[in-house]
DNA sequence: AGTGAAAGTCAACTGTA
DNA sequence: TACAGTTGACTTTCACT
C-alpha cells in the first residue's frame, strides 16, 4: 500500500505511543475519529502494523547487561544452518539474531543480568549448540540510542 | 520492585500483545479485572513498563535494508564523544547506537530502503559527522530473530 | 492484595453525504 | 473517503473483604 502524509504521521504517532485514543489522534491529525479509526484498521489489515506491545525497561528488571556476539559456523550445509537458527531463536537471552555479511556468519544481541550470567549463557547455552566454530563478543558500555520506530 | 509469578506472566503477556483487554488478561491469570488493572498500573508507575508502541513491519514500508556499522572515532575527548553521540541519535536511519568494547567504539543499527540509500546515508549523513576515524559495515542477509520482549 | 458493582469513556459498527 | 450517532464493551473508581 502507499502512504500519504497523514498515514506517515499516524504511523509515527502510534509508534511513539499506541495508547492514545482515536480522539487524541484525531486532534493531532485534524481528522474525525472515524477517519482515524479507518486508517488504523487499514494499516493493521495490510500488515503494516504487525502488533502492539508494551516495552519494558531493562534496568528495572535486572537485565542490564547487553552483549553482541559474532558467531562463525564450522560448516554451512543447509541442515546445520537450519538447526543452528532454530536453536538460537529459542534462547530467551537472544533478542535479535541476524545472518550477516562479513567475517562472521551471525550477529546476536544478548541480554542477561550481569557478566557472570553472560559467562553462564556462553558456556551452557550458546556454545552447547553444535557446529559453532568461533565466537567474538562485544559488550555494551552505554546505550546511546534505542528506538523501535521506523520513519516512513 | 520485585515480581511474583503473576507479574512475570503479566509482563510476558503485555510484551506479546498490549491490546488485550484487562478481562482477557484476567482470564489468563486467574485474577479479577481490577487486580489486573492494579498490577498493570503498578508496573507503569514504577517505570517497569516504559511505554506502549505499535510495531511496524519493515518490508511493508520499503525499509528492508538493515546494516550494522562499526565506528571508530579519531579521538575520544569528552567534547567529541558527546557531539558524535548527539548527532548520531538524531539520524532517523539509526535505530540503535551502542558504545561498545572491542576494536571499534560504536555499533550502529541502520535501516534504509536499499543499498543505494545506504550508500547515500554513509556518504551524506554518517561520515559527514566529524571525528569519525573509520567505519566497517555488515549487511543483514536474513533476520533470524527479532523480539522486543524481555523475559523477566 | 484481592473482589464485585457502579459510573464514565471508548472502540466498533451503523447510516449518510 | 469522510462524517456523526448509537450500542455494547471497556477502563477506572469505590466500598468492602
Amino acid at each position: 500500500m502507499t502512504f500519504d502524509a497523514i498515514d506517515k504521521k499516524l504511523l509515527a504517532l502510534l509508534q511513539a505511543d499506541s495508547k492514545q485514543t482515536n480522539k487524541q489522534l484525531s486532534l493531532k491529525l485534524n481528522l474525525s475519529v472515524t477517519a482515524v479509526y479507518e486508517r488504523i484498521k487499514k494499516l493493521e489489515n495490510n500488515g503494516v502494523i504487525s502488533k502492539y506491545v508494551a516495552l519494558v525497561k531493562k534496568d528495572k528488571v535486572e537485565k542490564d547487561f547487553v552483549a553482541f556476539c559474532h558467531i562463525k559456523l564450522i560448516q554451512h550445509s543447509q541442515a546445520y544452518v537450519v538447526k543452528f537458527e532454530k536453536e538460537v531463536a529459542n534462547l530467551e537471552e537472544v533478542l535479535e539474531c541476524y545472518h550477516i555479511s562479513g567475517d562472521y556468519d551471525y550477529l546476536l544481541k544478548v541480554i542477561v543480568e550481569d557478566m557472570e550470567a553472560f559467562r553462564e549463557f556462553m558456556v551452557n547455552k550458546l556454545t552447547s549448540i553444535n557446529h559453532i566454530g568461533s565466537t567474538h563478543s562485544m559488550f555494551v558500555i552505554n546505550e546511546v540510542k534505542h528506538t523501535t520506530a521506523i520513519t516512513v
